[in-house]
DNA sequence: CCAAGGTCCATGCGTTTGCATGGACACAGG
DNA sequence: CCTGTGTCCATGCAAACGCATGGACCTTGG
């Protein structure tokens, strides 16, 4: 509302707030793509991402615990998430015996095969636009700073 | 389920595919920090995100539409965020002379006041965090990768 | 061994989201 | 001018979300 005194907390913000904010929107206009992209067929990027994510744990089996550290999602959001999938079948829910507190999710055949299908189009998609964008190198730089990032906040 | 064929898609899925995995989660990482940070008060991150936006338009003013290419949501969903926050003061909307169709987003004395509170605590809360993980030199490194990166796919 | 406190998951509930759609308007080509 | 096509925003509706909470179970200290 103000003519021009908006500058202040945008302009001078420092690197720090920059950065974040460059890496908010990155994230945000790639991820429309990739979400747009026609790749995902029998389900969700949320599914997937639950199934990716069981696929890195040995055996394809991991805590609900667990999988709500990686997954962007409120615990009993994950938890009715991973019910829907039992249901349809790509996951499997069974009690931990080492802690009766615990369920632990593993994946299923069809969710591995599934799995391996969308992540191989969603790994072409990604190679495709990300490929256009930045070239190897930049890849490699991207990657270790946000590792690195990830690894400094993790406190 | 497999025993260890698991690792194909995963290991060697390319630079491209690492870097994005690493920016996604950083990103994950990193908002469930400052979103789980104390500074928000009054009013929703995502209702922030649209206070910001419209802060940096010229006269804190913006059409719908251009609000949704910064704002991950859905037309629709903004469409009712923006209602709500005009419920809320924080806004005001009026028809588009330009455009009949259109609807312009104004930001209130009110809204812009709550936008720069909550910015400087946000912004401080940001200095915080990514700051502890990455030098400066690193921030901006990151900023030139993500704006190149953005820069590209908006093709 | 027991009590107190913490962790983990599931469920009730109100809110918000996305999809599909519709109405109003803009913008060409004939 | 006017008709067809495309754009922009709002709304009905079912699905999904987050918050608050509860019950079951671990864990620690006395």
């Amino acid at each position: 509302m103000s003519p021009s005194p908006r500058a202040e907390t945008t302009v001078g913000a420092g690197p720090a707030v920059e950065a974040w904010e460059a890496l908010l929107r990155s994230q945000v206009a790639l991820w429309r793509l990739l979400e747009a992209d026609d790749v995902w067929e029998p389900i969700t990027p949320r599914e997937y991402d639950v199934l990716h994510t069981l696929g890195r744990c040995p055996d394809g089996r991991a805590r609900i615990r667990d999988l709500h550290r990686e997954v962007l999602l409120s615990q009993p959001s994950l938890s009715r998430l991973v019910e829907r999938m039992a249901e349809a079948g790509l996951v499997a829910r069974e009690p931990d015996p080492a802690d009766g507190r615990g369920t632990v999710v593993v994946l299923t055949e069809t969710g591995d095969r599934l799995r391996r299908r969308v992540g191989a189009r969603h790994a072409e998609s990604i190679r495709r636009t990300v490929g256009v964008a930045l070239d190897e190198r930049e890849q490699q730089a991207l990657r270790l700073l946000c590792d690195k990032l990830r690894a400094g906040t993790r406190t």
